[in-house]
RNA sequence: CGGGGUGUGGCGCAGCCGGUAGCGCGCGGCGUUUGGGACGCUGAGGUCGGAGGUUCGAGUCCUCUCACCCCGACCA
């Protein structure tokens, strides 16, 4: 490609409201315009990598026996009431109606269209396991995209969908997935973890998620160094105090002003946090009150809180909602409480004589326990786990890191088969519900993450494997009677004729505006003639990813380059590292 | 949805106490220059996000509204 010719130029400034480092350089480097919140037109330079990093995903599906298709962006609604999805999913579902007054939805995932077909296609055990899967648009009206590519409300997503007719063939399809999304990073060139997760509004019994760790990742991580532990925040657990075996005292009022929160309590009274009781209050969907009821010095995992307290969401109970329970915001506690559903943290369970509240301005109790004083309607684990804490299978202190998620893997098993009757007959003639699972990765949000992980102050260095070219070539020096027009213009003929991807600056530019728009659009290997390197009938070749440059006969800079790009591509072939 | 911020030429920005819009980059032409974002001359390009109001007069003040960005809530 000639870049006098490429649609889409450079900045020299990015807009000065944009913060992710992979915004702003996708931007300046002309991958990507905007259109509106959350909604992108990629430019020929960004569409060039994101189709490579499709195609990585396309032949590792294939690899474990995916078949391709194309499912619709637009859908009737019956699919998604049948599902109960069209009642369940919020506002992040765009509706509309069709002339005919029909009720349509844009897809945001492609779970019932996928059982639609399953129902239709597949009948018998002998059809079974089959794996399909498509890359193809979703729409998600997020309340709030942010951060260029990383979330949209319109992005493109691999989601591949197994078939099996029973939960054994679901885990050899789930840790197929696995494998192959392992390939599919390390070809891509990200450093990622997997991670345990909540399967959220997917349903299914089991999910993991691919975590791409960045500064600018909105999901945290716990990991544990020691035995290799890694759990999404939402779901991570630690391992709990062993619990006190001291003596239950007598509970005694104390009148403790200006104490509404636990620190300010703890310090008026001199105990540690890990003696007092907090209490959170919130209003379940369902319209019931969740009363909380949690150790001093840990915090409320709201994921966690929702699973057992069987809500969909959550939201911060107000101060009449409080009171009409007969709690007091700020000395609370399940003492004396009514009209209320209590979840005790374990941590409640485990510790006797705690400080709690009086349920009146000004005043806690001393010595109040579980079971003795309150009581509540389920005992379980909502902590946050946090950095530090000991890891929940190797007891090692845990460290919290922020990632993106680049992928997911879920077992649906019956949830949708079952909902919208997509059932095979086995060899007895009986019928079951195919098992499924759901596989997601979205293809412009591993780009933008890609750039997170692979830039400098200057650019982006792209892994050759999703480079929107192999190579920058240029030619230095005036426009006119300069022998390294012709020298480039040859090369750039020889080294397309060899199959190398090249993307050529014949601009009449200077060398620094070509030097600084190769360094941003970040191209692995960069190679220039000018009449300084002519001389000794030499070009220019410098690595992307190095600081120095080094020179090579105009006759070698083929072989040289292909020694290169082949090294750069067994550094991505997918495999594990060597141990 | 709550909080904060920004809307002025393609991009980045200035525009005070209201007086009829400017700078840098980019873009067209001519010339000089030519290895890390050159220079001179010249030119094109703006209903100042939109609507209403105050005023003799509004980019500037007031009200409403739209869009975008950031933080939070939310989210596979």
């Amino acid at each position: 490609m000639r870049m006098s010719h490429l649609f889409g130029r450079t900045l020299r400034e990015a807009p000065g409201d944009v913060e992710l480092p992979s915004h702003r350089l996708m931007l300046r480097s002309a991958m990507m315009r905007p259109l509106g919140a959350g909604i992108y037109s990629l430019l020929p330079l960004g569409w060039r990598v994101v189709t490579k990093v499709e195609q990585i995903i396309r032949e590792e599906i294939n690899a474990i026996g995916g078949q391709e298709m194309l499912m619709p962006v637009v859908h009737p609604a019956d699919v998604w009431k049948e599902s109960g999805r069209f009642y369940q999913v919020g506002p992040e579902m765009t509706r509309f109606h069709d002339r005919g007054e029909r009720d349509m939805v844009l897809a945001m995932t492609h779970e019932e269209i996928v059982t639609d077909l399953v129902r239709q296609e597949i009948n018998s055990y002998r059809q079974l396991p089959a794996l399909v899967y498509h890359i193809q648009t979703k729409w998600r009206d997020e309340p709030r995209s942010r951060g260029g590519l990383i979330r949209v409300r319109e992005f493109t997503m691999k989601d591949s969908y197994s078939l099996d007719r029973d939960e054994a063939g679901l885990d050899v399809q789930y840790r197929n997935h696995w494998a192959a999304y392992e390939r599919i990073f390390r070809r891509a060139g990200l450093a990622f973890v997997v991670v345990g997760a909540d399967t959220g509004m997917m349903g299914g019994t089991a999910s993991h998620e691919f975590m791409a760790l960045s500064p600018y990742g909105e999901d945290i991580v716990l990991m544990c160094a020691n035995c290799g532990y890694a759990d999404n925040r939402e779901v991570a657990t630690f391992v709990r105090d062993t619990p006190e075996t001291e003596e239950l005292l007598p509970v005694e009022e104390v009148e403790t002003p200006n104490t509404t929160t636990i620190q300010a309590l703890a310090e008026f009274l001199g105990v540690p946090l890990a003696r007092t009781a907090k209490a959170v209050f919130f209003k379940g969907d369902s319209g019931r009150f969740v009363f909380v009821v949690i150790r001093g010095d840990l915090e409320v995992n709201e994921t966690k809180l929702r699973k057992v307290a069987g809500e969909g969401g959550l939201t911060p109970a107000t101060v009449e909602e409080i009171h009409a329970i007969g709690a007091e915001p700020g000395y609370g506690s399940p003492v004396g409480v009514h009209d209320a559903f209590i979840v005790a943290d374990l941590s409640i369970q485990n510790s006797p004589n705690l400080v709690a509240g009086a349920n009146r301005v000004g005043w806690h109790l001393r010595n109040t326990n579980l079971g003795r004083d309150f009581t509540a309607d389920v005992v379980a684990d909502i902590a946050a786990a946090e950095a530090g804490f000991p890891c929940p299978t190797c007891g090692e202190p845990l460290s919290a890191e922020r990632a993106i998620e680049v992928g997911n893997i879920f077992k649906l098993g019956t949830r949708y088969s079952k909902s919208l009757g997509a059932e095979y007959l086995d060899e007895e003639g009986n019928s079951h519900p195919v098992v499924m699972g759901s596989y997601g990765i979205g293809s412009g949000r591993v780009t933008a993450t890609i750039v997170e992980q692979h830039h400098d102050e200057k650019g982006i260095i792209w892994p050759v494997s999703v480079a929107p070219y192999e190579v920058s070539l240029m030619w230095i020096g005036a426009a006119e009677d300069n022998a390294a027009v012709s020298a480039a213009d040859t090369l750039y003929t020889d080294l397309t004729g060899a199959g190398i991807e090249v993307l050529y600056d014949d601009r009449a530019e200077r060398a620094g505006v070509k030097f600084n728009d190769a360094d941003l659009i970040g191209n692995p290997i960069r190679v220039s003639v000018s009449p300084r390197t002519l001389e000794r009938g030499e070009a220019e070749v410098k690595l992307r990813s190095a600081s120095e440059a080094f020179f090579v006969p105009l006759a070698g800079v083929l072989p040289t380059l292909r020694q290169h790009l082949d090294e750069m591509y067994a550094a991505l072939s997918g495999d594990p590292p060597a141990a």
